[in-house]
DNA sequence: CTGTTAGCGCATTCAC
DNA sequence: GTGAATGCGCTAACAG
């Protein structure tokens, strides 16, 4: 392994026989340079292999070109399509991308962000960031001084931008269209600590109340329900809660639980979607795998993503901080019909 | 948005009454500072917010904490699991991880393995690297400056570390279990455009010439094999070819066909496993979700990453250049059994 | 123990 | 058009 350090912009102005000052200007384009030294330059350049050092010259302009990602995981594949989006939207812009995950860690979180903090780059976005268990004036000081993204946030800091979906508004849609089917009970699924399940539950405590129809026998909560092992920790509830409650019709508040909702009416020898129908929520890649096909609500990960990095571009250019909503849209599936 | 400029360690060290340098101690712990004063810097780091400017420091250290990983996409829960495991090891050390997708193109693989360069990484993964359309000399040259670890790379390439499966020995291990379970006639469905593809029908050959049962029309190719379309493609396809060849088992190259192959089955009217066995490969987090639950070799996605950073931050602490070789472990299932 | 100083690699005035 | 000089924020000798 030869160490031979890399070449800088003194070896090439020396191979060149220019200043420094010159080779800068052919690098960076931006002041008229003679063609004929351009060319002696450009030639030093390439023998060299010469690659200009981005750490020294962003020091220097106190410009940076990375920004930070905050992910709580990437076993989970909504977080793994978030991330495409940004990425794509990024590399556009010339943008590089600082990955940490903060494995549902409050502690690991704040540390993620520190690093990326220090690291110098010019902007960060957090997925799912947990506001609930970092005290507030954390990200309110930090948004003091670096432009930040909310992807699914649900606790307002002022300056801070957010990308998110109209997940009560979606619900409402999801309930309509099963109701439109003509299910009555329906058993509704979610999990544990997450802003996003209450809003959820919320919009179907009120759907439901509104038609006289609210039970809670109706609503279950299955714990954790952000792994792999959600899947098989529904099957397992859903096994004994079915029966008793004797649903039409499962609502789901992710597609994970939507699978595990599948799994337990296969095994209980209910048919889908003749018997029982099953929605999921997100519309991650698994819920076009199974069989059958699951309805589901799209939370557009890609575009939550590629939408976070377009705002969070314009923050660092200078912009105010804004707030984009997506609407949830309703892909029907095979794992809805119409209730016999 | 307040622009108040970050506070440096000038700042601070004015604050505290003291030099740059005993900030610097304090900040690094690496030199003696006395009690006091160096409360009096902490009180002034906390009350300016300071963060030291890892690019400064790294610059004329001339050493760089982030490391690179260049991987095709994150739509395949595959790379996903991959990086998980890369990222949980490289935080052990203290590094950060810069991420880019190559997008399956030759030409932005370059690209994105040159802007890491130029970002001073000190080092960087490929995970499988498009060796096949790279010129030789690219990665040839790359690694005489920067030290660098293929995950699933078939060319060697001197000085570049490997880590990787063996997947000619675990074919030959999938393909003995289903023979153990009385199985003859076995489907094999494999992708395009891969070099694993290749090794594992390569041993499928082998395995079955020597059993004097290999026959043309059980080997199918069904193209692009590891986007989301995958598992429809396959289906369609087996769709034709199963009760044609009325193989009594499949072995799928991953995980995506053999979901594809199980929907496939179903739509036959085919009882997995009572009526015929589907085994996939990789072990994919998909493969346990969905039912029955898919009999796969672990391709140990995670143990794959943590490997490979592993090997990383020996070849960067000067240590030589080394090829990991894990084995791929049989996951027995719900999808495979005995030949009725 | 602590302060002074010299760069790290580069972009950018300001002269020429 | 081009070169010399300055400084970005920090660490690492080297003196005290």
């Amino acid at each position: 392994m030869e160490d031979r350090k890399n070449a800088t912009i003194v070896d090439v102005a020396k191979m060149a026989g220019v200043s420094v000052a010159t080779v800068s200007r052919v690098v960076n384009g931006n002041y008229p340079v003679k063609v004929e030294t351009r060319e002696r330059v450009q030639t030093a350049i390439e023998t060299l292999h010469y690659v200009p050092n981005v750490q020294a010259r962003e020091l220097n302009t106190r410009r940076s070109s990375t920004i930070g990602v905050v992910v709580p995981g990437l076993y989970n594949m909504f977080f793994a399509e978030v991330i495409d989006g940004i990425e794509e939207t990024v590399r556009k812009d010339g943008l590089s991308l600082l990955l940490n995950c903060a494995k549902n860690d409050p502690q690991q979180e704040m540390n993620c962000i520190n690093a990326l903090v220090s690291r110098n780059v010019s902007g960060i976005i957090v997925i799912s960031p947990n506001t609930a268990d970092i005290k507030e004036s954390f990200y309110a000081d930090l948004v003091k001084r670096i432009p930040l993204v909310f992807i699914n946030g649900y606790h307002r800091i002022p300056n801070v931008s957010y990308v998110g979906n109209d997940e009560k508004l979606g619900s409402r849609q999801a309930l309509e269209y099963l109701e439109g089917l003509g299910h009555q009970r329906i058993l509704f699924v979610r999990g544990a600590n997450s802003d996003s399940y209450a809003i959820k539950e919320e919009s179907y405590r009120q759907h439901m109340a509104e038609n006289k129809r609210l039970e809670e026998q109706l609503i279950v909560n299955i714990g954790e329900g952000n792994g792999v092992e959600t899947v098989d920790s529904t099957m397992a509830r859903l096994l004994e809660i079915i029966p008793q409650a004797k649903p039409t019709a499962i609502f789901c508040c992710n597609d994970l639980m939507a699978v595990g909702a599948l799994n337990a009416c296969k095994r209980l020898g209910l048919k889908v979607p003749e018997d029982i129908s099953v929605m999921g929520y997100d519309n991650i890649s698994l819920s076009r795998l199974i069989e059958p096909k699951l309805t589901t609500m799209d939370q557009n990960m890609f575009q939550l993503g590629s939408n976070a990095a377009a705002l969070l571009t314009e923050k660092i250019k200078g912009g105010k901080s804004k707030r984009i909503t997506l609407d949830n849209v309703l892909i029907t599936r095979d794992s809805t019909g119409p209730v016999r």
